[in-house]
RNA sequence: GCGCGGGUGGCGGAAUUGGUAGACGCACCGGACUUAAAAUCCGGAACCUUCGGGUGUACGGGUUCGAUUCCCGUCCCGCGCACCA
């Protein structure tokens, strides 16, 4: 055995092994309870970053665990390879996105070879290649069949400069982000999914949900947003008729209803537009409020402005006239478009009112006191009506249910559910995508393409210059014939949103060798994931566009299974310290944690850097995530090269637990490797002494007991940490413990090394899902001729976990005054006659006779006096 | 602005169901080995202290015999906000 550590030497003959016995193919069959794993697969931008590394080294984890504890493992891996990076970089470099994108991952998936894990290649999909995205093709088509897919308008960011629609990403401070153009809002068509139809099962499966995080089923369900209201309308004549003209509005909070005193419309509202032909004031306020980017943040935070159209709508019950106003902070995607502001118990209406003049009635007092009056903020609670007629009195919950009843009498309005959750607008301006696969025909209007057809390839040589799309100009792609009447039609140039193809391509891994569907009977076998392993940033919009997709699959037939993803982890993003120097004309420029030296106080704290290229300081901004912009990434590429990839992936999992943020530790990562090569030169100096085989029972010395104890304690703690809690550091460091008691137990006579080899052989078992190249190395020194491949997770030995006494803590009065020893099986009784007559007790008592004693088996006695 | 998380020594973190705050690691300090350095090994340490003890988990309050953990309020940081992926 080598007596030194050499990762570079072990860890490519593990991945050779690895590759040559094709270890990590995964075949269906029923002999073995299948284990999904999967990690979201990356979006090819160069090389991997931090968080891949972390991402895919969980998901590895896992992967391994379950391997080993008997499961069939399906690991697979792809790549998500439309997108807007490929079209940016190609007007950079002018390479075609197509190229840039193939080279890209060509690379990446090296240096996910080079980390060891387990994933069966043979798998490997890629959204860009027509034989995956026809598929995206061919489902649309059976979408639009159903009504599932249709067209409406939609706002986008529009550039006027280079007369383009801008991701929102590419909206700063409300500028295109290469023109500096002012950017403002543009109406163009669009297709949607009716995502809304399945709303209600989107929020009640969320409850089936046992395996994810509830704060990832909150933001969901508060994303879907169903809310119970009431719809109100305004009449829009004095005197109201049946069937007469109305504003409708949608609110939460009817029992404000007497509290109205203006309503408000959105911009895009028919009302508004109808105002702003008569009246060029309105129009212009509207055009005003064309400007701007379309972001809801943006929305929110915007001033909030208006202007009273002179229109005037009437009180459904004291018939009084309300000013109608239209408002920049009503949205026209929300409800009706329309409001009824109730100033005195809605916050964003009272600062309009405030900011406007307009006045200010308060309607619902708490249950218990009375308003503080004047209003100086609106009280937003529910309680009890005053004012408002016949239902004054009434609580808020009452109020809403009578009102509502009353409102349906008189046919101005009813009950009404509604969702926050919009329909998913997936049509793209852009080249870099799965074509839509539709035709436009002079004669027939929009065409699908036929089956047949299929896929709409796009081509793969353009190269966009920032301007439109450029596929518009593919006279080659553009001109076809129209599939109905056969005269010459026009091809849809827009492309879908990225989001389509990450939504299914889980199911697409379990047979993604099959040219004739989109999935077959593997998928059954294999689907759902059983555990999906992603960034916290996904949360919302692809977790839940991938439960939409699925439920689709499910109603054509097509799959199974309900929900795509058993159990989730969510992880944190991976964060380092940030360096940065005022430029002389105020700009801000950033430095790469190597490119500075930096001063620490005693304490280790950074209290100043300076640039190692001119010498100068520079400001230390604290810690923030890793981002090109902040130039703060560490590319994991050095890291392997310098440690391996063991030491980087036991860095990973140790640093911080996995939803945390992880923060980025040169001095961490020389701990972590110095924690292999102690491990190694541990079983060196074990296996250089000669073959043991592992202690299997006999009389053994405390010291030795004790060791056997701590060794079995600690697997059911690893077991417990990987499988449930899925906290891998915290098994790290139980091991890290249970090394260090090994270190400290000396002797090499027969019975001490035997234990010896057990503890050894038990550490590299439980360590070999997080660093498998060194524990197959280990393993074979300590086992020769045998392979960890065949090994599996080893079982606690009972016999080795019984003990006869235990501590407990002291308390007095809750401060922790002594210990105290006790036979397992004592007695409360007997626990707390000795607590009361222990030394350290008496002494706190002071005398005192004890008030009453607390006794928590097997933790510890409070004596309250 | 709205929704969701988080805040514990010099640092990353631990404390799993309300029960010993600071496991494990990093950095630091001291010692051993060495001509020396690196590497390695051993030891120390939350803070204050009159050495009895007291204080301490962002801040302010509450519930409890007992709160890092539960409740209310405040501040700060992160993620998402529908065309980044």
């Amino acid at each position: 055995m080598d007596p030194q550590y050499r990762p570079e030497i072990i860890e490519p003959l593990a991945q050779r092994h690895w590759q040559e016995k094709q270890s990590f193919r995964a075949v269906e069959g029923p002999q073995r309870p299948k284990y999904y794993c999967l990690s979201m697969f990356p979006y090819p931008s160069g090389k991997l970053h931090m968080g891949h590394v972390r991402n895919y080294t969980i998901g590895d984890v896992l992967a391994r665990y379950h391997r080993m504890k008997g499961y069939n493992v399906l690991q697979p891996m792809g790549w998500d390879a439309f997108g807007l990076p490929a079209e940016n970089a190609a007007m950079q470099n002018g390479v075609p996105p197509a190229k840039w994108t193939y080279d890209n991952i060509a690379y990446m998936k090296g240096q996910l070879q080079r980390l060891g894990f387990a994933i069966d290649w043979s798998r490997e999909v890629t959204t860009c290649r027509p034989e995956y995205y026809k598929w995206n093709q061919w489902l649309f088509l059976r979408m639009l069949e159903r009504g599932l897919a249709y067209q409406k308008t939609g706002v986008v960011n529009w550039d006027p400069v280079d007369q383009t629609v801008l991701a929102n990403e590419q909206v700063i401070d409300g500028r295109g982000w290469r023109t500096g153009a002012l950017v403002e809002k543009r109406e163009i068509p669009m297709y949607y999914l009716a995502i809304t139809r399945y709303a209600e099962e989107l929020l009640a499966e969320l409850d089936e949900l046992p395996g994810w995080p509830g704060r990832v089923k909150t933001m969901q369900a508060n994303w879907i947003g169903k809310s119970f209201g009431v719809e109100i309308h305004f009449s829009l004549t004095e005197r109201h008729e049946p069937g007469g003209e109305v504003l409708k509005v949608f609110t939460t909070r009817a029992d404000t209803l007497f509290g109205v005193t203006y309503l408000a419309v959105a911009p895009e509202h028919p009302l508004a537009l109808a105002a702003a032909e008569t009246n060029p004031d309105i129009a212009a306020f509207i055009a005003a409020c064309h400007k701007g980017g379309v972001t809801e943040a943006e929305l929110a935070t915007q001033e909030k402005h208006g202007m009273d159209t002179g229109r005037k709508a009437w009180h459904p019950f004291t018939n009084a006239p309300l000013p109608i106003w239209v408002a920049n902070y009503v949205l026209m995607g929300y409800g009706e478009g329309a409001v009824m502001a109730v100033p005195a118990h809605d916050e964003r209406d009272f600062a309009f009112a405030r900011k406007y003049g307009l006045p200010i009635k308060p309607v619902i007092k708490p249950a218990e006191g009375e308003l503080a009056l004047p209003l100086q903020a609106a009280y937003t609670e529910p309680g009890i009506l005053f004012d408002s007629g016949d239902f004054s009195g009434r609580s808020s919950a009452d109020a809403i249910e009578k009102i509502a009843l009353v409102l349906k009498n008189l046919g101005l309005g009813d009950k009404r559910v509604t969702w926050r959750l919009r329909d998913w607008g997936i049509s793209r301006q852009r080249y870099w995508g799965c074509p839509i696969p539709l035709i436009h025909c002079e004669d027939c209007g929009v065409v699908p393409v036929p089956d047949e057809a299929l896929p709409v390839v796009l081509p793969e040589d353009c190269v966009p210059d920032g301007s439109g799309n450029p596929l518009a100009r593919r006279d080659d792609f553009v001109r076809c014939t129209c599939p109905k009447c056969g005269r010459p039609a026009r091809r849809e140039t827009d492309t879908m949103d990225t989001f389509v193809d990450s939504s299914w391509y889980y199911a697409r891994y379990c047979s993604a060798d099959n040219p004739h569907a989109m999935v077959d009977a593997r998928a059954d076998y294999w689907m759902p994931v059983d555990q999906y392993i992603g960034g916290i940033e996904h949360a919302i919009l692809h977790l839940l566009y991938s439960r939409f997709w699925s439920k689709v699959m499910r109603d054509l037939g097509l799959v199974r299974y309900d929900e795509p993803f058993g159990r989730l982890l969510t992880q944190g993003m991976v964060l380092n310290h940030i360096f940065s120097r005022r430029t002389e004309q105020g700009g801000l420029v950033y430095f790469a944690p190597d490119e500075v030296e930096v001063t620490s106080d005693d304490k280790g704290r950074i209290v100043a850097a300076r640039a190692k290229a001119d010498g100068q300081p520079v400001d230390y901004q604290g810690i923030g995530t890793m981002s090109k912009s902040k130039r703060n990434g560490i590319d994991p590429q050095a890291l392997i090269d310098r440690y391996g990839a063991d030491t980087a992936r036991l860095f990973m999992m140790f640093a911080a637990p996995p939803e945390q943020t992880l923060e980025w530790s040169d001095s961490a990562v020389e701990g972590a490797h110095r924690f292999l090569r102690r491990l190694w030169r541990m079983v060196y100096e074990h296996v250089i002494l000669g073959v043991v085989s592992a202690y299997s029972g006999g009389e053994l010395t405390p010291e030795l007991q004790a060791l056997r104890r701590a060794l079995h304690e600690t697997l059911q703690k690893v077991t417990d940490d990987i499988e449930r809690r899925q906290q891998f550091n915290t098994a790290i460091a139980a091991v890290m413990e249970l090394t260090n008691h090994l270190g400290r137990v000396e002797g090499i006579d027969a019975l001490t090394r035997s234990v010896r080899q057990e503890a050894l052989e038990l550490v590299v078992l439980m360590l070999s899902p997080i660093v498998p190249h060194i524990c197959r190395a280990l393993y074979g020194e300590l086992r020769p001729g045998a392979c960890l491949m065949q090994a599996s997770w080893p079982e606690a030995d009972p016999n080795a976990l019984t003990r006869e006494a235990m501590e407990l803590v002291l308390q007095v009065n809750g401060k922790l005054r002594g210990r105290l020893t006790v036979a397992v099986e004592a007695t409360r009784e007997a626990i707390e006659a000795a607590a009361l007559a222990s030394p350290e007790v008496q002494r706190f008592m002071g005398g005192r006779p004890a008030k009453k004693v607390v006794v928590v088996p097997g933790r510890l006695v409070n004596v309250v006096v």
